[in-house]
DNA sequence: TTGGTCATACGAAAATAGTCGTATATTCGG
DNA sequence: CCGAATATACGACTATTTTCGTATGACCAA
């Protein structure tokens, strides 16, 4: 039972998490490298913030070297799913459909045809039923 | 332009922002009544939320009467397309596709068939660029 | 008119998140 | 061996969000 049951990570968090989940195993300072293509804070604030989550159970460490190798201990697709879920209703009052329309509509995150054939996919399939 | 350009509803506020969406104008009472189906705070917790809301322009209200009558100030779909955004970003690395599959899988959040018909259309419509 | 109910205003505690300075230990090149 | 570079630990400050107690005024029924 090494898995949290009810995560909630935070924006900063997830801000590491993504790059965890990318990496499989990172060290502190590969992780605020990579972080730092987005934000600016100082190197100790990435530690911090990484040893909370180790507290948390959100992440994993091996420190059994000077420098801790770090890695993800939420499943991805399960933190999406929960997240999302609170998404849909706490934003879309319940309705995945509204989010969906609003997500393929997004001019900023455009869609390539590959994804949509994809999407086009999960489509028929749940039409099936 | 008195709507805000950049606004980033809290959890709290994003509920609040529910109810005044569905219902268009509403006292505190009301919805503080609506709230207490889904978590249980003190009235005066409802009101201070909703006058700091009332500050950062997320919602306008009427106080020309004793009772003050509030409706949203920031329009849904905006609203949820730019926090959608966000969450693109911040949850999926920025593939909306991985959001859509995610949350058409939703066990918890199931889309009926007149659902499936509407994003079939949407899709239909990107395809068609 | 007076007491009870209901409304807003306001201040500030409590909870959460994010930030970083500083101390200290390890490693390594020269 | 020594100092610079690099690592973690940890405490504490700041900011934001959430919560509520208390004050005060309006309204109304008896």
């Amino acid at each position: 039972m090494s898995a949290p049951k009810l995560i909630k990570p935070t924006e900063s968090e997830l801000e590491i998490l993504q790059i965890l989940w990318t990496k499989g195993l990172a060290t502190v300072r590969e992780v605020h490298e990579e972080l730092g293509q987005i934000k600016d804070v100082g190197y100790t604030t990435t530690l911090k913030l990484m040893q909370i989550m180790n507290e948390k159970g959100i992440v994993k460490r091996d420190d059994s070297m000077r420098t801790h190798v770090y890695q993800a201990a939420v499943n991805k697709e399960k933190t999406q799913k929960h997240l999302l879920s609170k998404i849909i209703d706490n934003l879309f009052g319940g309705s995945p459909t509204q989010l969906v329309i609003q997500a393929l509509g997004d001019d900023s995150h455009k869609a390539s045809p590959e994804e949509l054939e994809k999407i086009q996919a999960l489509l028929n399939s749940l039409k099936k039923k």
